[in-house]
Parts: structure tokens; C-alpha cells; sequence
RNA sequence: GCGCCCGUAGCUCAACUGGAUAGAGCAACGGCCUUCUAAGCCGUAGGUUACAGGUUCAAGUCCUGUCGGGCGCGCCA
């Protein structure tokens, strides 16, 4: 209908034009806006406000000439010229109803464009170490990222989700030393967990299933470890009781305990989020990186391209080249390759997919990192401009009015798992993504947990189990239910039916408008709108008792707006019941 | 110290790429169930959009500065 609108503006500029009262040299970009008061129509526009410092004209004198030129159309009933300029258009009536006919006819398609009609894009997300379970912290990013996908794609576009896995680096062979600690202790040696080491129960568990499996394969007398260790400090500490296990164990026996924690992590995080109703296309392995041969060979090119240089014994990229503030370290002095230099080959690969854009959503302590990652991009010879990072916020947690500090590796915090099995996973996902992601965000626990009926997803689900009840009334009183599209739709001319028939005409939109801003809380707060305005349609009359015509007409109506919230509901990842 | 993000009702948050009188939910107060689900509806109250300047027809939105909060500034990830 803006399109319309549009087309309806522009021939009269061309008008205006053509008569010489408008220079030809103008760029118009006019706004339809839909308007907050009924008194001012159902669209604006400010587009004589914006022409009217390049035409030279007072604003109001040159929207009464736009209007002039304006074509006749149906479409439009009346025009209004108010306050300093802006045009307010009054839409007819049976161009309000032809959206009932719009939602039967595309019904779960609906608001949604054409597939594939717009771009490839990548979306990754959550991609958190997996050196232990998802927490609360994840679920953001996680229920972000998610409902980001799906609405990219009911936007059009053609779009896969992929998790990194972060299965090298000195974070894993910390997790796997861990284990084998802990395995240690249960075979009764005397060995301390370093404070630095992971410490939650479930690290624990996995040491006790292995000593279960291999018995006292794996074990090293204490005086060793202790010999190991001693004199450093004790982030060398660690790094030395991990040379010693992978020493001692010997490739086999270390790859036990590290894939061990690796694959148990894994499942229990692809597990957790499936139940959080997060799939993901991709698990794309960081060590696939090295075996394929791909990290060295970006590392290669950059060298090649002078990119790349030797100093103090360190391989450094020359990211202040192209803007970051200071060169980076890809390859440390003991050869091995920093988590910067997976990243670069990562994005590299990214990019040789094909996608016309990467969606990188991340936790926005990383944001210093965004300069680097594009410079690399760039000193590739690929488009910077194809990446995109979205940062999210962590949210803070609270439990009893307290702030509840979390850490993975002290192992005191909330999982997502737990939260699911407590508020359940449509609610959290719906708490998480009505905030804008980069806002930060205040997460009361008790709220969600103990008061979950204040969750405003129950109001929006209500609406639609609601419509869901009064069909299976109407089947009850074996009411015969006429076609919806055969309904008499002129009747539906009460203020609370108009409010309603422009929300459901705006549901495109606001996909269309989400989407473009990457902001599914665009569609929280639309979802509460319509809501909103079903419950007082619904409290404003008793629908079954209306005339048998009027009632058609009303039923109608309310099978449009069950869809409509079926399937927005369904873009946030969220079911909609039939009954609550 | 430098950089990025943020500051809106008592609390949690919106405000459609600068638009008309800044909106919801929760909390507070007053009403509405013999009739389709009261997880609901109707109403009242609540604001100098942190502060000070600037840009223009128009600023919560853009620019500068101040204050306050978060994060980053590793041969960690």
C-alpha cells in the first residue's frame, strides 16, 4: 500500500515538475509514515517539508500544490495539509479490508516475502567455548541469534545459522587437564585443582566416567605434578602441568580425557540449545581449520602480500594498515598460532562460501576485536563490508535483589538449561529478544522464574488461544461457520475492527522493518500491539451472539488475526497454543 | 588516559533510517465475571528524555562538551 502511495506522490512531483514549479534536479525520498491518531489519517508524509527548502517554497503552500497534482485514485478518500506541512492521507475503506482476503489467501505465508528473493547470509551465533554448559549469559545471544535467522528469512533471504566450535586452543587443553586432575583425585592421588582450572561439578563427572572405563590407566604419582609446577606462577603453572600430561599420557592418552570433555560438552550445549528451540545448520570446527590446511595457507598469503611480518621471533599482521590501532600477533614465538589467526582463516572461508553477507553476533566485550577481523578481510583482497558484527549485551543478573556474579570457570553460575526447565524455553526466549540486543539489560530471576504469568508472551499467547476457544465454541453450539473470504467484510466498520485491519496490514512491515535493522524486538512489541487490540475487540462484545452476517464478518476477522499472530510468533521461534 | 556502547515514568523497556500531544508492561489507585477463557478489559495517576550548548521548519533521535554506568585497550579466548 506505501508502494502505491508512492507511485501516487511521484507522478505528482513529475507534475510539479514538468510545470516548472519544482527544479528537475531533485532527490526525493518521500516517507509514508502510518500515523499514532486516527485524526490525522492512516498515512503522512513530510515530503513537502524536505522539498520545500530546495523548491524555495513555504512548506504548506507547496503541499497544497502536491495535492493539486495528485492523481485521482480510489485508493485514496481524502487528503488533509496540517501542521507545518505534512500531508495526511485517508485510505478507503475496502482498501483496508482487502488485507483479510490477503492473510486467507497466503494464510502461514502470510506477511512473509518471497523465499530466496533476497540475499545469502550467514548468521553465527552463541559459539561459546565449549568448555562447559550454556548459561543464562548465552541465552541472549543464543535466542538473539535465532530469532534474527528467521526473521531474515521470512524477510526473504536465503539464510543458514552456524556455531564455531572453539575445539583448539589453550582454553580446551585447560578444560582437559581439568578432567584429568579431577580423575586423578578420584583414583585417590593427592593432587590439588588449581584455582585457575575449571572447577564445576560436571567436570568432575566426566573425570569419574573415565576412571570408571580406563581405572588407573591415566595416573601419575602427585610428587610429579608437584615437581612440574613448582616455582611458577600460576597461569605458567598450568601451562605446565598441561606439557606434562600431554608428555605423559602421550597423544592417545590425552586425546582421551580432551575429546572426552570436547564431545560430552558439546552434546550437553547441542542439547540445551535444541531444547531452547535453536538448530543450527553448521558446526563449524576451529581445528577443521588447521587439518585442512587453511590456516596456514591465509597466514601464507598475508606473508606474500607483506601483510605479515617477523618480529622479536613473533609472526605480526599489520592491521594498522588498514585502521586498527596496533598490529597483531597471528603466530607467538613458540610457533603457535593465536585464536586471531583461526579467526582470520575462519572468515576467510566464511567468505569463500558465497554469502553475500556474514552475520557475526557476539558479546560486546569483543567489540575491540571488530577492526582487526576486517582488517584481515580487507589485506585478503575481500569485502569488509560483507561482514557484519552485531554486539550483544550481557545481561545482568539478579536473584533476590543481588547481582549474581557468574564465571565459567569457578563454575557458579545459572545454565540455560536450567532457566528452560523453569520458565520454559518459550517465555526466556521471548524475555531475551523484547530487548534491543546492544541495550543492556537487567535480568531478574525470581521474575522470570516465580512470576512467569507477568511474562507478556502469556498476554500475546492468550490472544491466540483465545480465538482458538471461540471457533471451538462455535463448533460446540454448531454454529455454521461460513467461508471467511465469503463474508460480508463492509460490516466490519467499528472502531475496534479498524484498529485491527491496520495492524494486520502493517505485519509486513514491520518484518520488512526488523529485519532491515537486524531488531526482533521490532516484532515483540508488534505482536503486544495486536494483542492488545484483540483483547478489547474481544471484551468490547460477545461475537457469537452478533447477527449471523455481522458474525461471519467478525469471524473473519478473528481467523485473520489468529494467523497473523500464529505466524509472528512463529519468526520469534515461539509456539502459539490453542488452549492455555 | 584512549576507544566503543548506553543514560527515557518508582522498576523493566519502546518510540518505525530527524516528525505532530514521548508510549507500553510491572508496581500504585478505582471500576468490570449467572453469557465465547478475568493469563482479560475500562479508567486514574506517574516525565525539564542525565546536564549544558549547538545544527533547522522540526531533536529522545544528529554535533560538541560535562556528569554517571558498562565493556575493551595481551605473544588470552
Amino acid at each position: 500500500m506505501k508502494q502505491q502511495l508512492l507511485t501516487l506522490f511521484e507522478q505528482a512531483i513529475g507534475r510539479l515538475q514538468a510545470d516548472q514549479v519544482l527544479p528537475d534536479d531533485l532527490a526525493i525520498n518521500p516517507q509514508f509514515e502510518r500515523t499514532r491518531q486516527p485524526e490525522h489519517g492512516d498515512f503522512a508524509t513530510n515530503l513537502a517539508l524536505t522539498l520545500a527548502k530546495p523548491a524555495r517554497r513555504n512548506p504548506r503552500e507547496l503541499a497544497q500544490l502536491i495535492v493539486d497534482a495528485l492523481p485521482a485514485d480510489p485508493l485514496i478518500v481524502k487528503v488533509e495539509i496540517a501542521g507545518p506541512g505534512f500531508i495526511n492521507l485517508f485510505v478507503a475503506d475496502t482498501a483496508q479490508r482487502q488485507v483479510l482476503l490477503d492473510i486467507f489467501d497466503a494464510a502461514e505465508n502470510y506477511g512473509l516475502a518471497q523465499p530466496d528473493s533476497g540475499r545469502y547470509i550467514l548468521v553465527e551465533f552463541v559459539s561459546a567455548n565449549p568448555t562447559g554448559p550454556l548459561h543464562v549469559g548465552h541465552g541472549r545471544g543464543a535466542a538473539y541469534g535465532d530469532a534474527l535467522a528467521r526473521l531474515l528469512r521470512a524477510a526473504g533471504n536465503r539464510v543458514e545459522s552456524e556455531y564455531y566450535v572453539n575445539d583448539a586452543g589453550r582454553q580446551m587443553d585447560i578444560l582437559g587437564l581439568s578432567v584429568w586432575l579431577r580423575y586423578l583425585q578420584h583414583t585417590g592421588q593427592q593432587v590439588a585443582l588449581p584455582g585457575n582450572a575449571y572447577q564445576g561439578d560436571y567436570v568432575s563427572d566426566m573425570a569419574r566416567d573415565l576412571q570408571a572405563q580406563y581405572g588407573e590407566q591415566y595416573i601419575l604419582p602427585a610428587e610429579e605434578l608437584a615437581k612440574a609446577q613448582s616455582g611458577l606462577e600460576d597461569e605458567a603453572a598450568l601451562d605446565a602441568l598441561i606439557s606434562l600430561a600431554k608428555l605423559e599420557l602421550g597423544e592417545d592418552g590425552w586425546r582421551v580425557f580432551f575429546d572426552c570433555a570436547l564431545q560430552t560438552i558439546l552434546q550437553g550445549i547441542e542439547t540445551d540449545l535444541t531444547a531452547f528451540g535453536v538448530d543450527y545448520d553448521t558446526w563449524f570446527s576451529e581445528r577443521s581449520l588447521f587439518d585442512s590446511g587453511k590456516i596456514n595457507a591465509a597466514i601464507e598469503q598475508l606473508k606474500a602480500s607483506g601483510d605479515v611480518y617477523e618480529k622479536g621471533g613473533a609472526w605480526w599482521f599489520r592491521s594498522t594498515a588498514y585502521g586498527d590501532e596496533k598490529d597483531r600477533v597471528v603466530i607467538r614465538d613458540n610457533g603457535q598460532p593465536t585464536y586471531f589467526a583461526s579467526d582470520i582463516a575462519y572468515h576467510k572461508d566464511k567468505m569463500d562460501r558465497g554469502f553475500d553477507e556474514c552475520i557475526n553476533i557476539w558479546g560486546s566485550d569483543h567489540h575491540g576485536y571488530i577492526p582487526r577481523v576486517k582488517a584481515s578481510l580487507q589485506a585478503l583482497g575481500l569485502q569488509p563490508d560483507q561482514l557484519t558484527v552485531l554486539l550483544v549485551q550481557f545481561a545482568v543478573l539478579y536473584r533476590g535483589g543481588e547481582k549474581v556474579s557468574m564465571s565459567t570457570r569457578s563454575g557458579q553460575f545459572v545454565t540455560l538449561s536450567e532457566l528452560c526447565e523453569e520458565v520454559g524455553s518459550d517465555a526466556a526466549r521471548f524475555f531475551y529478544i523484547q530487548r534491543k540486543s546492544e541495550q543492556h539489560m537487567d535480568f531478574d530471576l525470581d521474575l522470570a522464574k516465580s512470576q512467569s504469568n507477568e511474562n507478556p508472551l502469556y498476554y500475546v499467547q492468550y490472544a491466540h488461544a483465545r480465538i482458538c476457544s471461540i471457533f471451538r465454541q462455535a463448533t460446540e453450539r454448531c454454529i455454521a461457520l461460513a467461508e471467511p473470504a465469503s463474508a460480508d467484510l463492509q460490516l466490519l466498520s467499528g472502531e475496534h475492527e479498524r484498529t485491527l485491519l491496520t495492524l494486520l496490514q502493517r505485519f509486513g512491515e514491520v518484518i520488512e522493518n526488523a529485519a532491515r535493522d537486524y531488531e526482533p524486538h521490532q516484532l515483540t512489541y508488534y505482536l503486544r500491539e495486536l494483542a492488545t487490540a484483540f483483547h478489547a475487540y474481544y471484551n468490547s462484545s460477545k461475537f457469537l451472539d452478533a447477527e449471523p452476517a455481522q458474525r461471519d464478518a467478525i469471524l473473519a476477522l478473528c481467523q485473520a488475526a489468529r494467523q497473523v499472530l500464529a505466524n509472528g510468533l512463529s519468526i520469534l521461534g515461539v509456539n502459539a497454543p490453542d488452549r492455555m
